[in-house]
DNA sequence: TAGGTTGACTTGAAGATTCAAGTCAACGAC
DNA sequence: GTCGTTGACTTGAATCTTCAAGTCAACCTA
């Protein structure tokens, strides 16, 4: 690398006026929209939004079970985040975990008869909501837009 | 209200398939782009991304001060969390409260210098990632559909 | 097959957020 | 003017998340 460019000063890059007040809104909105998803599973299932999505990936699997790692990715969250999390709901008896039998390095996460039984109590509240403040708002255009916003960005995300 | 309708069961509403998908994909991105931001912003800067809302929204103030009420509305967070986090940022000099002059129930957060200075060096990098992991990737007709989302969704929020 | 490496968790402490009370200034009713 | 009420914070404890280490199984590699 030549001194020139050692040295060179990057430009600031800024936000236009339009894209900031956009950005701004959808922050607003990134921040909003969990914390009332959250009050309502808390207040109906003493649930949080991730642990509702923790019990609802787990439902979905085979077996209804699945390694941690892949369930950290499935709910957006890091394996030491799940891994305390897990803990907590296993103390409440919806999860347990076991050793992957077909590979000790592994560990299985495993949802309980009486998780699946709180899960499929909290959901309709909760779906509900998700429709009244969110998705029952969107037109087949906007479902299309926010596909494609959603993907390019998490692409983006995913490269760093 | 009769028994009939006391005991009625409401029928409980679900997603479509498209719905879902795009549920879906959405919350990933709402949980993994902040994430993003917030891990560029601690390691260059040590702070966090709500910290450097509060801290940019003051610098847009008047006298750069605003009520902590006004301050948590814009920062999207709740008050009590809003006062523990001023109570850092003054620890670290970059924010200092005194009691609104014009008014004793309120308190007026006021950034310092140095805030101001660290905001400065914050964000050039951030604005940069903003604009590499999100807002440059979105045309025109993407801008108009995510204000509009996002307009529709927080309305339908306030009104909780 | 011993020794080192990697990947997948787990753990405990430190730090941040949430929740429920508590404080305090201003206001309104009497 | 005193008394309750309201609204705007602040506080401390409980809870949760993050960070840095630590453990352990499987896999290389010599």
């Amino acid at each position: 690398m030549s001194a020139r460019e050692q040295s060179e000063v990057v430009e600031p890059r800024w936000l236009t006026e339009d894209q900031l007040a956009v950005w701004r809104g959808f922050m607003r909105l990134v921040q909003r929209l969990p914390a009332a998803l959250d009050a309502q599973l808390q207040q109906d299932s003493a649930l949080s939004f991730i642990e509702y999505h923790v019990l609802a990936h787990l439902s979905e699997q085979p077996a209804r079970r699945i390694r941690m790692s892949e369930l950290a990715d499935l709910a957006n969250t890091e394996l030491s985040r799940l891994s305390h999390m897990v803990g907590r709901l296993e103390k409440r008896g919806f999860v347990y975990r076991e050793t992957d039998p077909a590979n000790g390095r592994y560990t299985l996460a495993v949802l309980t008869d009486a998780g699946q039984a709180h899960l499929a109590d909290a959901a309709p509240a909760h779906v509900a909501r998700v429709l009244d403040l969110f998705v029952g708002a969107l037109s087949p255009d906007d479902l299309r837009a926010l596909r494609r916003i959603s993907d390019t960005a998490l692409a983006r995300i995913d490269g760093l």
